[in-house]
DNA sequence: ATTTTTATGTAAGTAAATTACATTTCTGTT
DNA sequence: AACAGAAATGTAATTTACTTACATAAAAAT
């Protein structure tokens, strides 16, 4: 409970003086949250407004406005300008991120791409490049691996073994638990299990995670750090999407997983050195029969 | 090629404006080149300048300036300055977005997720609202959903099933010719065939998407707009991908895909009414059993 | 070589932001 | 309830920043 307030303010003030705005709204004069209100109502605009159209606006002065804008660490009017814009330019909806029963589709479809586009900044902000090297340590060794998906994962771990069997290693997906536990049963030192889970609280996959270590394999976790399945992992990448965003299926946290997997295949990839960029242009030009051309007959549209 | 081209500049001038004027240094003259350089030598410090600071390093005039700003579609220096602080706030490198082989873990993470998240930010600018709501309108009323996808858009289809299945609507993923063909053949009205294909040129994929179209069904590409696929298709979500970008391996592509099909779930959720989600949470419900609970024995991490 | 076009700078004017100070409003005390 | 002190807000002046109009210089074309 506590810990998803955490990461919820993290985002916040990672992203957005909006949000922070937004926080004080409380502990502001009456002239100032007139400010604040307006500048929450429509903060686009507000970017691109003078401090006498924004004081005429709230109906104060507009030294009302400036001083305003220094509570909020900014050193005036156009540097406070400045933090607002680069807040709307990380594409957060500061509130109402999420959609609501009114809208239509001009307004839910810039709302899951925003969403999905913070998700991914976050997780950007919060990975670890280090840990993502381990991951890769481990991936570049392998003797084989095995990715687990369940559910909306299960996809997730389809795609990771569509990306990896270029590599020339012995690749599964499995997306049922009864051939996780039997694969992960059967596994030994050098085979590598990377464990997909959002929640990292299906007991199962807890189980099958533990199994997995227990006989001898390298398991890697993409699921949120402060899980079960974490405790299981010799690596954790930990994605934690924020609250509230997938309301009733799962959204921005698969796509942040994949974003992950592509992380981990461009690690593999580049420590297999200049010459592994051949063999995968050999994969891909295989597939130039089964395609039209580019050039012709491509004239409209 | 042409066309390649067009795109990337267009998605320049919607990303970024540092990596517009990196294109456009050439056809510069040769004060207003010299602001250019200034520019991308320190473009942080450019977003707090006066147009008097930038005119003096650049020694340069300040009209000259002032012209140069207008030249990348902005009112004047100010305006000019909030574009580029929102450029600068994407965090996308400007030149060099590309992975390279001397990356570390520290550059090519960052590097891939905006990446990911520039194709998104894309994305949401070039499609339509109104197509995805004449989707949602074949979708609302299908007797029966198909996804199709070959390669890395197989799992793109089995997400897509995975979100769909909970409208209590028939769904079926595809991801073999073989049966994508037998099953287009045995389509008819009401059918509705949603066809993901990130070239939108695959062969198969084509006659197979003309198949299910002369058998009645209605289809829905996920793909390139200027594709021999758009062409059969019904209706047709045009999602281009930058070049390069996707270079040995579908990267970005099936990410924007994802968030394509999150989004038509979102406008069939919301068209089936606000009684349809307790329906969802009862879906969601259905997991509890088998998963740990947040809140006990969760101290650590 | 001359005309025309294009590029750049100067200087003036306008707009925007900040500061200093005056006034009002609130708070707490007697 | 009246008053002093503090806090909040506004007015007006000042400074700073930006833009425009125009002039000059450089380059290109005839």
């Amino acid at each position: 409970m506590h810990q998803k307030r955490l990461i919820q303010s993290e985002i916040d003030t990672l992203n957005n003086i909006l949000t922070h705005i937004n926080d004080e709204l409380e502990n502001l004069n009456r002239s100032e949250r007139k400010v604040a209100e307006v500048i929450l109502a429509d903060p686009q605009t507000a970017t691109r407004s003078t401090i006498a159209v924004l004081a005429k606006a709230s109906q104060v002065s507009e030294p009302t406005v400036n001083r305003f804008c220094k509570k909020f660490n900014t050193a005036g009017f156009p540097d406070f300008k400045l933090h607002l814009a680069q807040a709307l330019a990380r594409g957060v909806p500061y509130v109402n991120r999420n959609v609501e029963p009114e809208d239509t589709s001009d307004s839910y479809t810039p709302k899951i791409f925003d969403a999905t586009i913070s998700s991914l900044a976050y997780a950007k902000e919060k990975l670890s490049p280090a840990v993502i090297n381990q991951a890769v340590d481990q991936l570049i060794q392998a003797k084989q691996i095995l990715f687990y998906g369940l559910g909306a994962s299960g996809p997730v771990a389809q795609d990771a073994q569509h990306k990896f069997f270029r590599f020339n290693i012995p690749v599964t997906a499995y997306d049922d638990v009864l051939m996780q536990r039997m694969a992960a049963a059967a596994c030994g030192t050098g085979d590598v299990v990377v464990v997909i889970s959002y929640t990292g609280r299906t007991k199962e996959l807890v189980d099958i995670a533990a199994l997995a270590r227990k006989s001898g394999a390298c398991v890697i976790g993409i699921t949120a750090s402060a899980s079960p399945l974490a405790k299981h992992c010799s690596v954790v990448l930990g994605v934690e999407a924020p609250e509230d965003t997938d309301v009733y299926m799962p959204m921005t946290s698969r796509i942040v997983h994949l974003a992950v997997i592509d992380v981990l295949a461009t690690g593999v990839t580049l420590r297999r050195g200049p010459g592994f960029l051949s063999h995968l242009k050999k994969i891909k030009d295989s597939l130039k029969d089964t395609r039209y051309q580019t050039e012709p007959a491509t004239r409209q549209n």
